[in-house]
DNA sequence: CGTTGATTTCAACGCTCGTTGAGTTTCGGA
DNA sequence: TCCGAAACTCAACGAGCGTTGAAATCAACG
């Protein structure tokens, strides 16, 4: 029986890894996620990973590529114009995030509080990749636009913080429902009021 | 030239550790920032820090203490009442926040994220030191009071993540006019007006 | 002036981490 | 069937961490 070497049969250590690192960058940020964690996780020595993915921030942004593409989401929220986008944005919002699909998003936000690149990746990912289709896609004017969208965007984060991080009760066990009839409103008056009252 | 033993003349070397302390854990947070390195930034062995505060929680809680006691701050902004509060409290907020008094806070969160315990304390403090005594001096109905302010800390936790750690443009480099224009609307519909509307 | 106690540094322990290089086993095509 | 490449492990390095115990120096009081 030997203790190294390749082993018999099909083998999905790949895809092990990746979902490991996945659960433990989502549940410890980057910095306390450790490889050797990981692979121990994964059934496999931490010499593996390094083997698959290289560096550490190879192996993060491995694990952040595919889950994390809100593309199809947003179309969907945005398609409905300007006429209650908040409830539609904010039920998706929940929604997605109640699911395991949230996971690796949780792992961005924890890993951008205390990591600086993280932090620069979080913010060129809501950037590029969401509010800027957003407003696109909502033909904003485009001198209140970038500020509607990042008020959006802070609601948001802090909806994440206070529900999936801190656990502030009550909100981090409040019905979806509930979550969406009270904040939806403040994401439509970001969006579509008058910004200052 | 002695290089070890105490040194001559008068010290502060205890304040000088806190307030490397304080800058560490707020740039850090608790987990990034060592003991060495706040030494170092206050010209002294690390042996000293143990040997003044114990182990590395204790010399967070040390430098937490002080500086982070919001009791007044609340007081004035909550007694003019419901009416105006959501303006009065963003805009107290804001300052605390841009100001000096807003880096111990910094280390809250940003420690808050990452370390399970840290997350712990920033609770406690946001549900007994401010929330409750919000609720309280404000006579809001029992029933939705803890729902409207876990919604009103939801918000200004987006904010600090927005503007102060992500750093998501433009909402950093607002004005804090706009951002008392633009986010106290929300905050005042959070605790005075229908909640799901 | 001598002694006690506070202040400060030094050297080291034990731990975890990311990473590396060499070695072992199996697979798959020629 | 052979052989190169892929999969996989082992052992170790070097760095950083929190923490500890002992020693050195100075201040203060009798």
């Amino acid at each position: 029986m030997p203790r190294t070497g390749r082993r018999p049969g099909y083998s999905d250590t790949r895809e092990a890894i990746l979902t490991a690192a996945r659960q433990a960058f989502a549940e410890r940020g980057y910095d306390k996620a450790s490889i050797r964690q990981i692979a121990t996780s994964a059934g496999v020595d931490p010499a593996l990973v390094h083997h698959y993915f290289g560096a550490k921030e190879q192996l993060f942004l491995a694990a952040m590529e595919a889950p994390i593409d809100p593309g199809k989401a947003i179309e969907q929220v945005v398609a409905g114009g300007l006429d209650g986008i908040g409830e539609r944005l904010v039920r998706t919002f929940v929604t997605v995030w109640d699911s395991p699909a949230g996971t690796p998003a949780a792992a961005l936000v924890r890993s951008a509080v205390s990591h600086d690149w993280s932090a620069r990746m979080l913010r060129e990912f809501i950037t590029t990749q969401i509010l800027r289709r957003v407003i696109g896609n909502l033909e904003l004017d485009p001198n209140e636009g970038p500020l509607r969208a990042s008020l959006v965007a802070s609601q948001l984060m802090g909806l994440i913080m206070a529900r999936y991080i801190i656990k502030l009760e009550p909100l981090a066990s409040a019905p979806p429902e509930t979550i969406v009839a009270t904040v939806a409103p403040t994401i439509q008056r970001y969006l579509s009021g008058p910004l200052d009252q």
